[in-house]
DNA sequence: CGAGAAGTCTGACTAGAATCAGAGACCATG
DNA sequence: CATGGTCTCTGATTCTAGTCAGACTTCTCG
C-alpha cells in the first residue's frame, strides 16, 4: 500500500473509533430500553430474539452466543413469568422450539416500542432536514459496514448456499435480459466444473443470508472464466462487487491460472463498467454463449 | 407535526434502530478490545480514561458515571498493579489526582493499538472509495448526533460555563469583524441583565464543554432582546443554532415577551441567513450599538 | 475556632453474567 | 438392543458490576 493510502486508512479508521466512542455512550442506551421491564438485560434479550425469530433453543444459543446451561436458565425464567413456550421438538425430542405466548407478544411488543421511542427521542430535537441528512448518513454507514463484515467463503457449487445465490443470479438475469433468460439445464451441467480441482464458487453472507456469488472453472491452457457473477441488488454500490473480483482472481492465482477471463450481457451496464474499472480488456468471443456480447481477460501475476 | 413529518420522523428512527442493531452486533466488539489484557471491562474502561485525561477522582466519576465507592476500589487496583499513580490534590488535599504510571502509559498504548486495529480491520475489506465514503458518512452522522444530544441548561451569566462561552463568543468576534471587537466592560456590564427575573442565559454543552449560548435581556414594552448567540465553529451546520433560537423564543415566551428583537453586524452570514430563515423580519435601527449593522423582530404567540 | 459541607475510603451486600461438570433423555446405527 | 453421540437441564461456583451506609479527612466560611 502506498504511503498515502496507509495514512488516510489510519484517519478512516480514526473517524470510525471517534463515532464509535460518541455514538456508544449515547446511543448504546438503545439496548437498555431493554431494561425497566422488571427483567434483566440478558432476559429481555432472549425474549427480543425469540419474538423476532422463534427457533430451537440451538439455534438461539448460536444467535446470542449462550452457554446452554444458560440459555436454559434463562428460558425457565421467561417460561415461569409465562412469557414463552418451550415445548419438545416433534422432529427431534432431544431438541426444544420456543415461542412467545400471547403475554410474550405483548412484552415484546412493549420492548420494541420503547426502543422505537428511544431512537425517536434522540433524533427529534433535530430539525427535519438535519434529520434526513442523520437518516442518510447512517444508511449509508450501515451499508457499507454490512459490506466489509460479509464474509466470502468457498463452497461446493451444490450446497444450498450456493443453490440459493445462484437461483437469485438466474432469477435476475430472465428479468433483466430483453428476451429473457433460460438456464434449463445449464446450471446442473456446469456445477461439476466449479467444484475443485479446477474449479471453486465462492458465496459472501451477510447473516448467514447470500448476497454475492461468483465461480471460477477452468477454460485450459492457464486460463480460468469467472462464472455467474453476481451481486444482491440491495448490496450494489458498496464495493461488494470489487472485491468478490479482487478475491476471485485471487482463486484463480491459487488453482494455477495466469489468465482470467468472462463473458456478459450488456444489459448488465454496472457489471461491464466494473470489468474495465478493474483492468480488463476487451477480446474478442471465445465461447458460443448467446447470451454474451461482450468479453474480457486479464492477467494475473 | 403534520402527518407526513410525523411518518417520516418514524421511518427516520427506524433507520437508526436499523443502524443500531447491524452496527452494536458488528462494531460494539470494538469496546471489548478492552478485554484480553488481564483486567475486567471496567477497569479497563477507566485505565483508558485516566490515560485520555487525568484528572481528580471527581473528574473520572462524572466521565465515567461511577459511584465514589466503586471507583475508589478500581482505582486500587490499578494502583496495585502499578498502573496508576493515586496523590492528594495540592490545592484541596481532600481531592486525589490520578494520572498514569510509565507502565501504566505502556498499557494505555496497548489498548490504544487494539482499538485502531480493530478499527482498522474493519474497513480493510472496503475498497479506498468506499472507505472514504464510510468515513465521510460517520463524522457527518457522528456531527449530527452530537448535536441531538446537547443539552440546553439555563445557567447564572457569572458561572464559570457562561463566561467560558461568552470569552469563545468575544473571541470570534474579534477576529471576524472588520475593525476587531473591544468587549470592554460591556460583558460584565451586561451580566446582570442576563439574569432573571427579566433575563436569562444558555448554554449549551456536550461532553460537558460549552458548545453554543445565548442569552435574552428586557428590552421594555413587552420586548425581549437576544443577545450573545454563539455556535462553537465545529458545532455549525448541524442544526444547533436553528434549535438555540427557538428554544431562546421559548426563554422569552416564559418570561412574559410577545415579541423577539436582536441586533447583528453583517459579517456574521450564517446568523444573518438563519434569522430570515427563522422568520424573523428585518426591522430599523432600534439601539446604538456601533457593532450592529442589522436588527431583527418577530412576534411570538 | 467550630459547624457543616465536600470528598474519599472501607466494609457489607445484592444481582447479574457466565462457566463447568455431570446427569439424564433421546437419537442413529450396526 | 447396546453403544456412542447429541441435546438439554441442574447444581455448584466464580467473577464482575454496582449500591449503600457510615467512618474519616479536609476545606470553607461565618
Amino acid at each position: 500500500m502506498s504511503e498515502a493510502g496507509a495514512s488516510e486508512l489510519a484517519e478512516q479508521s480514526a473517524v470510525v473509533r471517534r463515532f464509535n466512542r460518541s455514538y456508544t455512550q449515547r446511543v448504546g442506551a438503545l439496548e437498555e430500553s431493554f431494561l425497566g421491564l422488571g427483567m434483566p438485560l440478558g432476559t429481555a434479550r432472549l425474549l427480543y430474539e425469540v419474538g423476532v425469530e422463534p427457533g430451537t433453543t440451538r439455534d438461539l444459543r448460536a444467535r446470542l452466543g449462550l452457554d446452554s446451561g444458560y440459555l436454559s436458565r434463562l428460558l425457565r425464567r421467561l417460561e415461569s413469568d409465562g412469557l414463552v413456550d418451550v415445548s419438545p421438538d416433534d422432529d427431534d425430542r432431544r431438541r426444544r422450539r420456543v415461542r412467545l405466548t400471547a403475554a410474550g407478544r405483548r412484552a415484546w411488543d412493549d420492548l420494541e416500542r420503547r426502543s422505537a421511542e428511544r431512537a425517536r427521542d434522540l433524533i427529534a430535537p433535530l430539525t427535519p432536514r438535519q434529520r434526513a441528512r442523520l437518516a442518510a448518513a447512517l444508511s449509508d454507514a450501515d451499508l457499507l459496514v454490512r459490506a466489509a463484515t460479509v464474509t466470502l467463503e468457498q463452497v461446493s457449487p451444490t450446497s444450498d448456499e450456493a443453490r440459493a445465490a445462484v437461483a437469485a443470479y438466474v432469477a435476475e438475469l430472465d428479468e433483466r435480459f430483453p428476451g429473457g433468460f433460460d438456464a434449463s439445464g445449464a446450471v446442473d451441467a456446469d456445477a461439476e466444473r466449479l467444484a475443485p480441482p479446477t474449479g471453486a464458487f465462492v458465496v459472501a453472507t451477510s447473516d448467514g443470508a447470500p448476497v454475492a456469488c461468483g465461480g471460477v472453472q477452468a477454460l485450459g491452457d492457464g486460463v480460468g472464466e469467472i462464472k455467474r457473477m453476481w451481486v444482491h441488488p440491495g448490496w450494489r454500490g458498496a464495493g461488494l462487487g470489487s472485491r468478490l473480483l479482487r478475491h476471485l482472481e485471487g482463486v484463480c492465482r491459487d488453482l494455477g491460472y495466469d489468465e482470467v477471463r468472462m463473458d456478459t450481457n450488456g444489459s448488465l451496464v454496472e457489471a461491464v463498467a466494473m470489468y474495465e474499472r478493474a483492468g480488463y480488456r476487451r477480446i474478442a468471443r471465445y465461447n458460443d454463449n448467446p447470451y454474451a456480447e461482450h468479453f474480457f481477460a486479464k492477467r494475473i501475476a
